[in-house]
DNA sequence: TTCAACCTATGACATTTGTCATTGTTTACG
DNA sequence: CGTAAACAATGACAAATGTCATAGGTTGAA
């Protein structure tokens, strides 16, 4: 049809009054996106969310009442396919952790202005940004089993944040509709031993039960 | 990025060389398509498809060794993003229903040669498409209720053949997570209920478990 | 070496899920 | 009117699923 014409519309929160004005003057100067909004902390981003329902919300974590990450919890339960960039300062391990386990499409650094309108553009397009810096953190913090490739792996890992790779072997499977003792034969461990598998990623993952793993998988993996 | 440049690689396989070369002379002419391989049977498609992981798979059904309907339940296990488009001689009942039902993105008749191209594009754009000769024949395969709206509702009802609308609605709320208690709640009905209607959608699906329901309702309805 | 993960495994248990037989109501069609 | 199909329900049952406690083996890092 005509995509091309249409402009990404970006909602911006951050508290900081100057930043949304700069974000806003940087981005609304890009020819294929469009700022819809903007806010000031956690509520109004929700808020605005559900009133505006941009193709992009860019938020900050920090902020004053309601930080990004209650928000983008809140507003993902509504909008499952919400795709949400944290905009932050600092690379801080734990938000990082936390923002890619909710299902945040990206994760970048103030500092890498020129970044933020290609990595809108890239989740747009159904991919997942992390800033640079970001991705060296985690790299360490999950000191990537050897010398493997960096790229999609780290990913992979961010996006399932504290998951092991037998666990993500175990949704992979669940995720194509086998049962435990399909998964148990195809991986050669015994039922009972999936079964424990299953239970601990529904743990880490908050989920109710493999049905809704998969769904998770679909819509945050795919999608 | 610059998604407009980049020409849509289709990968064709007919088990006839001229319509092969016939298509590839068609599509080629298309300024936003371009063929990017070519093969005889279904095991070369399984085969050329996962070495070219094209855009899109147009394949005729009926082929020597290995139909294409084989082929495509090997290459959706794989693949399960993969756009697949039957292109056939005749629009035959069964092959339909088993199309439709793999997770086929569309199915053409060869006669309407003006319509692949655009149908092409329907798809990349995340539609599907079935041939207006297929379309009569969906409609009378199944008597389609009563006199609703053909377009959408004739699509829905042919790819999840036979299905109710209550049985619809349960599979839309089972593909959201929501466990037999919290489907009973929100529809108004005792869980047996719904356990007898979840049954019944097994069947006519030929699943064998809610988790195997959600997931095919995301790769089919989805994508 | 000691420690912390991860992987594997077992047994017990409660819950959920899926199947089946059967029954009744309502609605649409001939 | 009679019939068929969709819808709702119940009870009983087998199977699958998820949780928990516990425990042994491996491996890499401190």
């Amino acid at each position: 049809m005509d995509e091309s014409k249409v402009k990404t519309r970006t909602l911006i929160v951050d508290d900081d009054p100057f930043v949304r004005a700069s974000l806003a003057t940087i981005l609304g100067a890009e020819a294929d996106i469009e700022v819809c909004g903007e806010g000031g902390n956690g509520r109004e981003a929700a808020a605005l969310y559900g009133e505006l329902v941009p193709d992009i919300l860019l938020m900050d974590i920090q902020m004053p009442e309601c930080s990004g990450l209650e928000a983008a919890e809140g507003i993902l339960r509504q909008h499952v396919r919400a795709r949400i960039v944290f905009l932050t300062t600092f690379s801080d391990d734990e938000y990082i952790v936390a923002a890619l386990r909710l299902g945040a499409r990206g994760y970048l650094i103030k500092q890498e202005v020129a970044n933020i309108a290609p990595a809108i553009r890239a989740v747009m397009a159904g991919q997942m940004v992390l800033g640079g810096e970001v991705l060296e953190k985690v790299d360490t913090l999950m000191q990537a089993g050897s010398g493997g490739a960096a790229g999609r792996e780290a990913l992979r890992a961010a996006q399932f944040a504290g998951l092991t790779d037998r666990e993500f072997e175990i949704i992979e499977l669940i995720a194509q509709g086998l049962d435990n003792k399909e998964i148990a034969a195809q991986e050669f461990m015994g039922e009972g031993t999936v079964r424990n598998h299953v239970s601990t990623i529904l743990q880490k993952l908050q989920l109710k039960n493999r049905t809704q793993l998969a769904v998770y998988y679909y819509r945050t993996l795919k999608g």
